[in-house]
Order: structure tokens, then sequence, then C-alpha cells
DNA sequence: TTTCTAGTTTAGAATTATTATAAACTAGCT
DNA sequence: AGCTAGTTTATAATAATTCTAAACTAGAAA
């Protein structure tokens, strides 16, 4: 995979979605995507990393605006796992977790590793929009 | 299965967990048990339940403490699958979930109909806690 | 029975995560 | 350069939950 350390790469992705390339989300493109691993975070670990001695802060509305906008426009994922907190994954790929009950921390499990060899029929009038599988795992 | 109607099976039963067998207790058990099937709910929804048209109220802050005493005992199972707020289910059987982001309601998938052929080995160290899938799904 | 005390309930405050508001700012078209 | 819709920001509001501390009570002991 190929490391995005250019900017208008990112310009371009933003435009693409009707989003303008502001600063602030290209400081934020560059901080989720300019790495060679995928990786899950919280906002408020976000805006930490973010806004680490830096003398241009971000605002955390912006950065609540900007993951929500960012996951409305496909480039992160939302895995709802946690009590009362979400979790964010630059992965956007179909794959499973492990979520560890002790640290809080999400794992990925790649979509392979797990096979459902059978699979409920949805009630009437429903579709399957996701069957992603959290395994939670402590000590 | 049973209808417990009868209040000293849950008397005996809060006793044995250590818990004081309070009429705000045994209020609410015989309002999660004394029925035919399980369900799932939310502390609001329990609350409001509870609540409707008695004269004696139980407090939220108790609502929320027995709803803790009772999953911590065994008698309830949280569910975590919403964003911002718990789930609880008064099937403690292990079982999978249905999850409608549409009306947010959860629907058991029995045990049985799910099969996973292919699970992974958890990291070295951690043991699985919890293997139960939520499907989610929309109109 | 009454007394005692640890456990419980309660109202309300506090906390945490998130969303809303509205004024100031800015990307980028004209 | 001027304009304007989109964006950022500080701050307030909201929602779910947890905490606090005073009042209450179950049930053991006297
Ligand atoms: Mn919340
Ligand atoms: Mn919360
Ligand atoms: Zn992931
Ligand atoms: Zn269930």
């Amino acid at each position: 995979m190929i490391i995005n350390d250019n900017l208008k790469m990112y310009v371009q992705k933003l435009r693409s979605s009707n989003l303008r390339p502001t600063k602030q989300r290209l400081k934020i493109c560059k901080f989720l995507f300019d790495r060679k691993k995928t990786f899950h975070f919280t906002v408020e670990a976000l805006n930490k990393k973010i806004n680490k001695n830096k003398t241009t802060k971000v605002s955390l509305a912006t950065i609540y605006n900007t993951v929500e906008a960012f996951t409305n426009a496909g480039y992160l994922k939302e895995i709802l796992t946690s009590k009362n907190k979400s979790y964010y994954d630059t992965n956007i790929k179909s794959h499973h977790h492990f979520y560890d009950e002790g640290n809080k921390e999400l794992t990925d499990i790649h979509y392979s590793q797990i096979k459902l060899s059978k699979v409920p029929v949805p009630p009437k009038g429903k579709k399957i929009k996701n069957l992603e599988v959290v395994i939670r795992i402590q000590k």
C-alpha cells in the first residue's frame, strides 16, 4: 500500500465528496490516512493527537464535524461496540474485530478469518446492512 | 416455560445474590421476569414502564442501580450495539441479535441459527469472553 | 420488640460524550 | 476584489449515566 504524503490527493478526495479542502480537514486527513496501517480511534483520542503541541488548534467541534463528514463520505467506518463511546476505523473494508474489554482496544480480524456457514434470513421487509462480528476478549 | 408470579421466588433469588429483597427490586423483578417471553429494553424505557401511573415511584437512580446489580448478578445481559445507549436483555442464554437501525429494536436470533465454521484464535494471553453476533438490518 | 447498622433509595448534582447554536471566518466562484 | 455558501469555532444545550450524601429500611442482634 502506498503512503499518501501529498496533499493534492486529499484535496481531490475531499472535493469529490463535496467537502471543501480546508486546512483543518487536510490536517485531519494527513493524520488519519498518511500511514502504512489502518487504525481505530475515538474522537477524544483524535482530538488529543491532532492538537498535541501544535500552535494552531483545531476545535473539538470541528473534530466531531469532520469525523462525521468523513464517515458519511465513506472515508471512515464507525464501530459501535463500547458503552457510551463511538470508535472509528480507517479500515473501511468489511472486516471483523476483537474488542478487548480490558484496555478497550479494537483489533482487526480479516474478513476471511471468520466463516459464517449459517446465517438467518432477516425479518420481512428488512435487509442486512452489515454483518461484522465483534468478539469480546479479556485476560 | 413457567410464569413466576410469586414473590417468594424473587426473594430467594435476590437473597442468593446478596441483594436485599426491597420493594423496589421486587417490583422490578416482577416487571422483568413475570412473563412468558424474554425481551430487550433500555433503562429509559424500563423507568417509564415501572413508573407508569403508579402512586409510589421508583427513582431513576434506583432503576440504574438495580439494572446494574441484576446484570452483575447474571439476571440480565447488557447488549452494546447502539450509539450512546445501553440495551438490556432478560434472555441470559447465549444468543445472537438482529439490530434494526430504523426503529432501534433488537430481535433474538437463536444460538443455533448462526454457525461459525471458522473463528480466529484470540491474541496471546486473552480469551474469548463472548461471541455473539449482531446483524444490523434496515428497510 | 426494640435497637442497631450495613445496605439501599433518593433527589439532585456532576460527569461524559455528543449535538446544537450562532457569530466569525474562508474557499473559491464571479 | 467582492460575494456567498460552506466551514470553523466557542460555547451552550442535551442525553445518558454516574456520583453524592442524606434519609430510609431489612433484617440480624440484643
Ligand atoms: Mn452520549
Ligand atoms: Mn453517556
Ligand atoms: Zn478495524
Ligand atoms: Zn436477546
